[in-house]
DNA sequence: CATGAATGTCGCTGATCGCATACATTTTAG
DNA sequence: CTAAAATGTATGCGATCAGCGACATTCATG
């Protein structure tokens, strides 16, 4: 799931924490922070301290990943091709040289 | 790739940055930040306000997204396979009924 | 309808923020 | 090596934060 602006976070953590049957002070408390914060971020504050949000994630076991230019990918994605070397092959179908 | 700390997120951006040739000044005036606050959220300082990381994020073109559960799946993700009715394909088979 | 839980809001406080400017240090070119 | 550019650090400032406790409001459920 996709998502770019503080708010879509807030709607992400709020659907998370439902899915958990957890209340507000709830995941405040696993999370290490005030109930009132949880209730800004998922107001979707944007000046929200970062750090407290990956907390908050974590407490949900949410992973988040990023991509884009100059951000590596993950070697699970990366289909590696075995890439034969044509001379030899052909080679061999020619049997030893000269 | 993923990441789940506000440090990791420095590093990723900081490597984002260094590959489309950009320096701290120019992404700070393309996310609308101060400099300063590029160099503190390239070094993962964990108070930083959430809404310029996301402006930082937008202005490098990156994308971020979070899995989990309760969390939603793209549909591209989602095969959908016709499940047929069994009833219906044996009937087919042995004609029409009594 | 009644009641308790969950959620949203208010005012207070000490702490921190982010920006600007200036300076120090490191890296990059020539 | 040297100068310029890029990056990191320090100080001062007004603004905002996050937690707390107390309420107000909304939501469940019987």
């Amino acid at each position: 799931m996709q998502f770019r602006t503080p708010l879509e976070l807030g709607l992400l953590i709020r659907r998370a924490r439902r899915a958990r049957g957890m209340t507000q002070a709830d995941l405040a408390r696993a999370a290490g922070v005030g109930r009132q914060w949880i209730v800004a971020i998922e107001a979707g504050k944007p000046r929200a301290e970062l750090g407290k949000a990956f907390q908050t994630l974590a407490a949900l076991d949410l992973s988040l990943s990023i991509h884009g230019e100059g951000i590596p990918e993950p070697p699970s994605s990366r289909i590696r091709i075995a890439v034969p070397d044509i001379e030899a092959v052909v080679g061999a179908h020619e049997g030893p040289e000269s």
